[in-house]
DNA sequence: CCCGAATTGGGTAATTTGGGTG
DNA sequence: GATGTCCAAATTACCCAATTCG
């Protein structure tokens, strides 16, 4: 009933000496030098979360193993996507879209400031839409909030906006903003553009 | 409080050891050397509490997966606030900020030692203003009684005093209170002093 | 060739794993 | 389906001297 989470991979000092062809007291030598971020286990033995240490292998231009480009892509998955927007039309044709393209994920709507504070907790999404022009909603403060936000998953957000305020793209941008459109936007490049924000979002995490 | 309405919700040791990436008996070794707090059902299952294996992870370079950042946040929350202070003027104004910052709060004034006496366990307030110099009560005293009473839910105690005695915040520290502001004090900075005060009061409690 | 730092390799004790069973 | 218990096997940290590297 409780749903259990998978079982979340670490991988060992020794683990890590493999993929990086040394042995595993050099590992342990980086992770206390602080080169590799590590946590240890109350028994000692040395712990290292995937997305770190796709970080540090991608620093040291180390190639990554297929098992962890996996878990990678796997972290990457979007699965709760919030659209708020208070264009209903913008707002369903967006949610159908990306219904259709993600079909695995939940699609969440918020039509106005309301809305959004309590969507943006419950649903805990990896991907919002935000309309800047949000009546009452101070678009680019909500967006810093919920990047800034440690109860958040630091989901990705995408600006959206209808009129081309040439100042808008870098105060969004400024706000922590992943990307920023302007009304109408093209649908069909939108896949790509996700796709590739939630690559980098999953070694950039905290 | 309304925590008691909700089912509690605690993890079992295999949750545990997902959490952690290591498998169930290793979580019952932690648990049996003493390494984490854990209690039995009449069953024989083990349980860990959520602030507890917050804890646990935080001491151990973990990282706390959401639905625990989640259980945190709800019981960090300021339900109920209560300010103890004879300056009328002063308690009705902060009355008035506190309540406009936390809507959801209830606001309880007490204006004398006796009002106090009587609101404390009434109001069960998970917030504390208090004037150290209450005509009649040793502020300290009091603070220390908020702090220690296991009928209370130990509240944050924020002091308050109108003189600067340099001898003060010494004394209220050692009290057990957790914040100490001279009148009058900063209102814009009280916000970001309550909102991480009260974070560390969910995983500090007992 | 020397110096200092990083890395290696092997032995030992402790921790963790994984599978079978209730 | 999730969980506790048992236990042997595998993995790992630690220590430290030897080696390699720049």
């Amino acid at each position: 009933m409780a749903r259990t989470k998978k079982k979340e991979r670490v991988f060992s000092a020794h683990e890590v000496a493999n993929i990086c062809g040394v042995v595993n007291q050099t590992t342990i030598n980086w992770i206390d030098k602080g080169h590799l971020d590590a946590f240890r286990t109350p028994g000692g033995q040395y712990r290292v979360y995937p997305d770190v240490l796709a970080r540090f292998l991608q620093k040291q231009n180390m190639r990554l193993p297929e098992e962890l480009k996996q878990i990678l892509a796997e972290q990457a998955r979007i699965d709760q996507i919030l659209i708020v927007d208070d264009d209903q039309e913008f707002n369903n044709l967006l949610k159908r879209f990306m219904g259709a393209q993600y079909p695995e994920a939940k699609v969440t709507q918020a039509f106005d400031g309301y809305d959004a504070g309590r969507a943006i907790p419950e649903s805990q999404p990896d991907l919002v839409f935000l309309d800047i022009n949000l009546p009452g909603v101070d678009g680019y403060k909500l967006c810093r909030h919920i990047k800034e936000d440690e109860n958040l998953t630091r989901p990705l957000v995408v600006m959206v906006t209808g009129e081309s305020d040439p100042d808008a793209e870098a105060r969004s941008t400024e706000a922590g903003a992943d990307a920023f459109l302007v009304k109408p936007i093209d649908m069909d490049a939108l896949p790509d553009l996700i796709g590739k924000l939630s690559e980098s979002r999953a070694t950039k995490r905290e």
